[in-house]
DNA sequence: AACATCAAAAATGCATGCACTTTTTTGCTT
DNA sequence: AAGCAAAAAAGTGCATGCATTTTTGATGTT
């Protein structure tokens, strides 16, 4: 139906997505969702069919994937999911709460009224899912509060490495509130954070993201790391 | 040419690396390098011929290095080296000197005799290259230095990650020495870390890392990113 | 029954081939 | 000659196929 010739629309539609690329979100996906668990095997022909297509691309995606840390590659072996070991997870912890604090020092020289007012917003929402006992839709705020003040940061190659980082520890972090009191303290913590950005006090909300941070590593370091759905 | 059909020789010979991962190497090397020069394109069919191997191992080569952020992929128009601003580099350069700090905090903390003579012996080599005004044995030097500070810390991610933005940005940390007033400041900040260093003293260590590395940026801020060799 | 050995089956690694897209060239119009 | 359209060439994206390696399972030995 869109196959005018040449003459019709110049327009260059929106070219869409190579197979390998949404082969690597849809993994991702199933990897950070725990779909498919840390450790497992990932078969490939088994994944082809699943999703129609040849093995071609898929092991593109299987690449990058290895290269952004999430899977393993065992030569002539196949690909199985990285394992997160309790050490990983603390250990990726303690850069990503230092690379936080450094977001929001960059962060408190150059905020908007808008981008607080964004992350205000998102901060009421988080409040609203913890008073509901809403884990999911409170972690959701959460990472978006968290991923705001990266964004914030005006630094993009930050924004990115934060991201990558944060995708490879997400279903830890998602465990680490599984234990209420830690629950309601890391809300206490992020209270003190959004004053600290409001008044754009930006060593005080380096301080505190750090420590929150290491707090979620604290509350972590007790339980499996795999705690989790 | 070396088809010696199953009976040969049983010994499980050490696996030889596939293929695909001999090609990132490469590549990285020939990007990092300046082989290839940032923003060029990667010709898939001259880069196959060149290293006599088809296009599904480079292919899939292409696809990791994109993660790693090295390349740029452009869909169904090929890839090319992921063209360094200078905006790119000092926001690494900022991420960078970050997690050096943290680093050197961690390391001040366990930080053996033996790793501490490894890294002034280091250090002395340095100076002799200065003295001499071998500029890229010098380099070698600094950096092995800073990679052996990251080490140190024990925290096997942070080294993993450290690398990587490293690697991203090497050329033109190497060229934001090109100044000889630059050159001999750097090696004085270098003194000031390596006594801080085996004075176990973390948060000074910390305050001059992130300094030397913030220098190195204005150093840059200035001169075009890709003024090297 | 436990173990070693070897053959069959399955899975991986890379090469090749075909369809489709982009780029370049050619030929025509103004 | 400059500009434009169609055709040709080149290049990319994915599927498929074959060789090799790993894994599984069967067979025979102690």
């Amino acid at each position: 139906m869109d196959i005018l010739p040449h003459t019709a629309n110049d327009v260059r539609r929106p070219r869409r997505t190579p197979v390998h690329a949404k082969l690597v979100e849809a993994l991702r996906d199933m990897i950070v969702t725990g779909e498919i668990a840390g450790g497992a095997k990932i078969p490939e022909r088994a994944l082809c069919e699943r999703f129609g297509v040849s093995r071609t691309p898929l092991r593109e995606a299987l690449k990058a994937l290895a290269a952004e840390g999430l899977v393993e590659l065992l030569p002539n072996r196949g690909a199985r999911v990285a394992a997160l070991t309790a050490r990983d997870v603390i250990e990726t912890l303690a850069i990503v709460g230092n690379l936080e604090a450094l977001a929001g020092e960059l962060a408190c020289k150059r905020l908007s009224e808008a981008e607080l007012q964004e992350i205000r917003s998102l901060h009421h929402q988080m409040l609203a899912h913890h008073a509901r006992r809403d884990r999911l839709a409170y972690f959701r705020a959460n990472q978006a509060i968290h991923q705001a003040i990266v964004q914030a940061s005006g630094n993009a190659v930050l924004a990115q490495v934060y991201a990558a980082l944060s995708g490879r520890i997400r279903r830890a972090r998602y465990a680490a509130n599984l234990n209420a009191a830690r629950w309601d303290e890391a809300v206490d913590e992020h209270e003190a954070i959004l004053a600290a950005l409001a008044a754009r006090d930006g060593p005080r909300l380096a301080a505190l993201l750090r420590s929150h941070l290491a707090n979620k590593s604290y509350a972590l370091a007790g339980e499996p790391a795999h705690a989790n759905d």
